[in-house]
DNA sequence: CAATTCATGTTACACAATAACATATCAGGC
DNA sequence: GCCTGATATGTTATTGTGTAACATGAATTG
């Protein structure tokens, strides 16, 4: 299942499994509680592995939420843009790309000589299943 | 200038004053610093106000700086999704809407089912002014 | 085997946000 | 005027998030 991920080193496996088993995203200081057992003691051990992940691309963070989550899509992340709808009552996050959303972000910054280097969209809400129907 | 500001208290006319005197973002921190000769001691004071501010559309929260921004246009907030593109070098802030971006992501939440309660679309990069040319 | 680079460990600290509780101010209703 | 509820404010302490600084260990390379 996990594909080609670039020979991650201890501590990067650890905190990737962590999210990978985690339903959802997850706060620095949680992984560090989860890792306590496996020798983590200080939350840089933690945002040292998450900084390789994220480059790595194997992991997301979100803005909205000061949290981390294992992407969910290894494969085809040419996209400049990913997007999340976050539910704010199960906690669950849907990972999306939109190339018409891509586009227009791009063409949008090309017109103002905006150069981006990052691009955050983020939907907070209630997801289908924690609607009231 | 400042339209119908729906009647701030002092304290929150004092943050929003700092915020709008301000040429980019400012941390609730650094607001807490300008306004100590004002009488401001707590963080919660200013957090208090911002939270106001934020509900009267006339502040917005940016998520991947924690900081903050007086509105750039009091006017036609009808807009669900507003951008912003953040010069990583000089601070400067451009907000922004788009009604196709805001389209596509309605109507991706709604084939979800997925009900959006804040929209957050931050870019973060270069502007024109700070790229080599 | 150096020399360099990268991963790791540890302590202390800075920055961001909230909890809990007390006090003050103001608007109606009587 | 006086009570009362609602909102705004002040203050202290605490939790949560992220880094600086420095030391050590392991791997790579010439
Ligand atoms: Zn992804
Ligand atoms: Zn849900
Ligand atoms: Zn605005
Ligand atoms: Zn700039």
């Amino acid at each position: 299942m996990t594909a080609e991920t670039p020979d991650l080193t201890k501590n990067q496996r650890l905190v990737f499994d962590a999210l990978s088993r985690a339903d959802g995203p997850l706060s620095a200081y949680t992984i560090l509680d989860q890792l306590r057992d496996d020798g983590f003691r200080a939350p840089l051990q933690v945002y040292r592995a998450l900084d390789k992940l994220l480059a790595f691309g194997l992991v997301h963070r979100l803005e909205s939420l000061n949290a981390f989550v294992a992407c969910a899509h290894p494969h085809c992340h040419r996209h400049a843009m990913i997007g999340f709808a976050i539910c704010e009552t199960c906690g669950q996050v849907d990972e999306f790309s939109d190339e018409v959303i891509e586009d227009r972000l791009a063409s949008f910054a090309q017109a103002r000589g905006f150069v981006p280097a990052k691009t955050t969209v983020e939907l907070r809400g209630q997801c289908a299943r924690c609607r009231p129907n």
